[in-house]
DNA sequence: CTAATATCTAAAGTGAACTTGAGGTCAAGC
DNA sequence: GCTTGACCTCAAGTTCACTTTAGATATTAG
């Protein structure tokens, strides 16, 4: 077993945590609250974090910014072993449970920018008819779905 | 002037905009509270919404599912006019504002979906080599600048 | 050893985006 | 005329994702 030790060096206090990634000390020590990143500790009850934490949280920065929640986050990260460097595998399973969320979100995005793109080429001068501009009302009157940009939200 | 005179019979009560958006009643009153949208009243201080206020709500709620913050939304709609229904310049104008920001955001995305294909089929089998599973950590020992998923986030 | 800096915990505070609740009005059907 | 359901306002409550504060302890530089 054993498949990659932890050099007991190889350990960083929260404040270089913070330095390297650019997450405040506070968020580290509420994304270890919630269990997204764990740590061990010094004699003395310092955190000290495992390298690959870096990593972790890096992913976590950049879903935040995407919009993704940190409940999402946890979702991919469960696949991911926290108590020794995950394997190529354990992150190859991440990456594609990520990837799928990602490419959903991304495909959304598109069809958005896709509607307002015809509307801004379409010529189509009267406002009365044009489906883009008016979306949900067209159909509501055919007493179906009703909404149209609504279709791109989350079902 | 009077491009499209505002049919007094096209007013929608506020459970209406509600069905057809699939947007909650208070929802509705607070993006009002907050000048997103607005209403008439009738005789007895109820709401009543102009049918181009519709889209309105559709685009603020397809926002928010992608992550953009309400401030967001109103500074797009800010180019739009709020009391008569848009003319095609009005919403050309805002669409392409929107459309700025939402393909700032699919870029990011993207980006970071390629990382994630990149390490999923780069075949690279050190841990500590591979840039993409070690960011921050590789470049930060150069005294460089630390971070890579990092440079997905906003300025 | 001392001073300065970093870290600790627990609890409270913050801002965004809403929802819920209380108490009251309005409009439609029987 | 009465009941029912939709609507009103205003205030307070909720969830998420953190930050701030206070008071105590640890670690590091000189």
């Amino acid at each position: 077993m054993s498949p990659v030790e932890p050099d007991p060096d190889d350990l960083l206090s929260i404040g270089e945590m913070s330095r390297r990634t650019g997450v405040a000390v506070s968020a580290l020590r509420y994304y270890e609250s919630l269990g997204l990143i764990v740590s061990v500790r010094t004699e003395g009850n310092q955190r000290r974090f495992a390298r690959h934490m870096l990593r972790r949280v890096s992913l976590i920065s950049v879903a935040r910014n995407l919009g993704v929640s940190l409940e999402s986050v946890q979702d991919v990260f469960d696949t991911v072993p926290l108590d020794r460097t995950p394997s190529h595998e354990d992150w190859q399973r991440a990456s594609r449970a990520w990837k799928k969320q990602l490419e959903e979100r991304r495909h959304r995005l598109e069809r958005l920018e896709h509607e307002l793109t015809g509307c801004i080429g379409c010529g189509c001068l009267s406002m009365k008819a044009c489906p883009v501009l008016n979306p949900g009302d067209a159909l509501a009157s055919t007493g179906a779905g009703a909404r149209r940009l609504e279709d791109y939200s989350d079902a």
